[in-house]
DNA sequence: CGCGTTTTTGAAGCCCCTCAAGTGTAGTGG
DNA sequence: CCACTACACTTGAGGGGCTTCAAAAACGCG
């Protein structure tokens, strides 16, 4: 029973059992934190490679005038760039959702598994593009599409990160966040996000309470969103 | 007299002459382009590695119902992800604005130079890092963010990055990007746009004409979009 | 139960969009 | 030198999607 991150790996390329074994104990350093919690802040100088195990974490900036702005969701499996310790500092801050397992990894023993390990190295150059990908998409919602093909897009997206980590039980997974967590994500009011849930929810395409996301009509949703399916399938099939 | 290419490059690290002479070489292999030319399609296999050295790009994407969403413009000495090969697809396209210059590196001459000039990968992952900080930062300004500071947000990164390659005079750089173009980048109306220049032209921030960008009052711009002037700067300082 | 947080609902208003027409500005050919 | 065309820019009027402000209801937890 391997951990959240080798299980991303491996949907991203073939692992031996030897490079199982190195990415299992790269996370041996890991510890829990609580909901809210900082794990790096901009203008800090980039330290570990942070591995998300279990829970949910952001990454986020803040603006002058107090609003914040989340640019991406980190779930198991999920960590930050292999690079950033080139920079000076941070550009942007993260932190947990949820209560949440993180490993640390230093940079000495990354470097090391790049070196040491090709599948490896390749696997992480796929997660590096694939989150670039999201980005990407996250600017085409923004720009592009209303607020409920916005916060249909976001949970297909996530209905299909989770699915690809086994998050999944019966269509539904864990999603535990607040209206305003959404809604800082989105560009949108928790106002608005609560009036466009219901929408979603009136028309049987999800329903979702105690933190519990089910998607009722999958291609519903994807209508709405106007979600290409294959935008983050096609990134997944697995390389010899 | 070197390339934009390497004096973007320049920027991020220090560079011996060899190192030089590697990527003017790299760059050997270079075609013009007219306007509006498509270098690659979302849905294309990966090819090599595109170098611009005049003129200006963009990386876009299409909506179903015909909408286009630009993702990030690009300027000479810029380039596109050294790994986007380990992927099947393109996730998006790029398309020249205006004539260009652009050099194709072939994957495996991309490789040796990684290989066997540590100072240049090391340049190379500045760059990836600063190009995901500034999707980063698009996010941010679609997100939270009105139309006339979205505008002056994104005047001033092309100023930074204008000055950074040196295109710059007396505060004055050529932006020969029509309004519908601004429009899709910006995720607002082409008639919207009009109205939000017209704005910061009366309040004598900028001025624009005939392709040329002026920036009259840097601190009232920059003011006007909230934009963190660390934010490239920061990612600027060299590295031995 | 009582308290803080989150969700829900309503009413009013503004920012930006939509639609539509008119005004440059280049480039072409007579 | 002026028609003619194509394209980009400009301006106006009206409407709608989302925000803002405010308060009530529901939830979760000690």
């Amino acid at each position: 029973m391997s951990n959240a991150f080798v299980k991303k790996m491996k949907t991203y390329t073939v692992l031996t059992d030897e490079d199982i074994d190195a990415l299992d104990d790269a996370c041996r350093n890991s510890k829990v934190y609580p909901p809210r919690h900082d794990l790096i802040r901009e203008g800090d100088k980039p330290g570990p490679v942070f591995v998300m195990l279990t829970g949910w974490a952001c990454r986020y900036k803040m603006l002058p005038e107090g609003g914040r702005q989340i640019v991406a969701f980190m779930m198991p499996g999920d960590f930050c760039d292999m690079h950033v310790a080139v920079l000076d500092e941070m550009d942007h801050s993260i932190a947990t959702l949820t209560e949440a397992r993180v490993a640390s990894i230093g940079r000495d023993e990354m470097e090391e598994l790049i070196a040491l390990r090709p599948s490896i190295t390749r696997a992480f150059w796929r997660t590096q593009i694939v989150d670039e990908s999201v980005l990407r998409a996250w600017i085409v919602s923004m720009g592009r599409r209303n607020a409920i093909e916005r916060v249909a897009h976001l949970l297909c997206e996530l209905f299909v990160r989770a699915t690809n980590i086994g998050m999944l039980m019966e269509s539904s997974f864990e999603l535990p966040f607040t209206q305003v967590t959404l809604a800082d994500a989105l560009g949108l009011t928790p106002v608005h996000v609560n009036r466009v849930l219901r929408e979603l929810k009136d028309q049987k395409a999800i329903a979702l309470k105690r933190g519990k996301l089910s998607i009722i009509d999958t291609l519903k949703l994807a209508n709405i969103a106007g979600f290409d399916e294959n935008y983050l399938h096609r990134r997944m099939r697995k390389a010899a």
